[in-house]
DNA sequence: AAAGCGCAGTGACAATGTCACACAGGTGCA
DNA sequence: TGCACCTGTGTGACATTGTCACTGCGCTTT
């Protein structure tokens, strides 16, 4: 087991339930694997040590939209609540990168909550956040411009002064859910006044400031 | 306190945690009262004993939509969220008619969860449930269609047999997260053919099957 | 009756999504 | 080298949905 593993359980399984701790297993998802999928029942608690999972949701003609990501030290809200209310999964989720994850048995996770004021405490943080990425997406899709949103992410992309985006058109789409051609056209005229310049299957970003301003609009 | 508060307590709250049930309270909240407003710290857990709160968000020009109601026995799943992760709220909850509440106030709830199994599973459940609902709504707003959507509500609130619904073309648009400028032209696509009447303020559903078959379509 | 208000109807237009293609840059292979 | 093939992108035409600016209708208040 790896070092931010164990030390993420003690927190969670602190002295006294070193019991606990041992009937947790680690295991490692390689790129791309499905971590859960529309409609599988849940039976495991699903916490992230390291990497990225990625929960989506995807419609019948081939359009998607993330819902949200599973990061660092991060719990799943749909598995979370799945295991309790016993309903199956109603997204999928794919890790995104080479990723490691605690599988804590619903048994496990049951007396843990009961015992364990700091999982508790851990596992209602979790379920806050990602529910409040999930209304803001709500908020976004509903009543927000695409080229707002577009500038968001793009924003969000190239955080830490990284320039350059290796992406392609169709995961920004995937993104926001919304349609490839869309978004090309929304980067062509980003491209056309200078904001941002394409190549195939990478963004660079070039004017942060007016990006910028646009993402701060309402819309 | 009403009787239907005080079974829904005791479940809650069984034999041993008799001093928990003292320190909640029963509220009685009048038709149009707001429970909470974005932004709104959170300081307690809100139990719907009977009545009926209709959670939303409201964009900056007037459009709206409808997440998820709070009805008979539920509570909020953004309340216990925030409570938690002392967030503030991510959206605004309004009585649509009188409703009947416990107030259950922060630290009484800290302790119940952990010393109730039936008050954890009570609160999980309800937050798988409210987040299932969540996801329903984005998967409906991104990819469904209007019509699709609107022949589902209209099936929705003629249930049990009522053939007239007394709502307006705004709220219906409220409902869906549209305008109502496009659910009137629906409806009026759906007079045209015969399938509803319309009058006032009000919605008269004739032909059940043909609106049934329109709303199990997949957009 | 007149004014005011909430509700609904409508046409023109803007924004976004859909469809059916064309084309370009790689990669692998004959 | 030249070709098939795949993925990613560009584009025009059109459908759907949202926005805006009005109009009119029915009811209540003045």
């Amino acid at each position: 087991m790896s070092s931010a593993a164990r030390i993420l359980l003690e927190r969670l399984f602190p002295a006294g339930l070193e019991d606990l701790r041992a009937r947790v297993e680690e295991i490692h998802l390689p790129v791309g694997q499905t971590v859960f999928r529309r409609g599988d029942p849940c039976r495991n608690y699903l916490l992230v040590v390291q990497g990225s999972v990625r929960v989506q949701v995807l419609a019948a003609n081939g359009r998607e939209i993330t819902l949200y990501r599973v990061c660092d030290g991060q719990s799943c809200v749909i598995t979370t609540s799945c295991l309790i209310s016993v309903e199956s999964y109603p997204a999928e989720g794919v890790a995104e990168v080479e990723t490691t994850a605690l599988v804590v048995p619903q048994p496990v996770f049951d007396q843990a909550l009961g015992d364990s004021a700091e999982f508790r405490r851990f596992v209602f943080a979790n379920q806050g956040q990602r529910l409040g990425d999930l209304i803001q997406r709500v908020e976004d899709v509903v009543f927000g411009r695409i080229d707002v949103r577009l500038a968001r992410l793009l924003m969000t992309l190239s955080e830490q002064g990284v320039k350059s985006i290796a992406i392609t058109h169709q995961q920004l789409a995937s993104e926001l859910g919304s349609a490839r051609e869309v978004i090309s056209r929304q980067l062509k005229q980003f491209a056309g006044r200078g904001w941002v310049g394409i190549g195939r299957g990478a963004i660079e970003v070039k004017a942060t400031a007016a990006l910028d301003e646009l993402a701060r609009q309402s819309g």
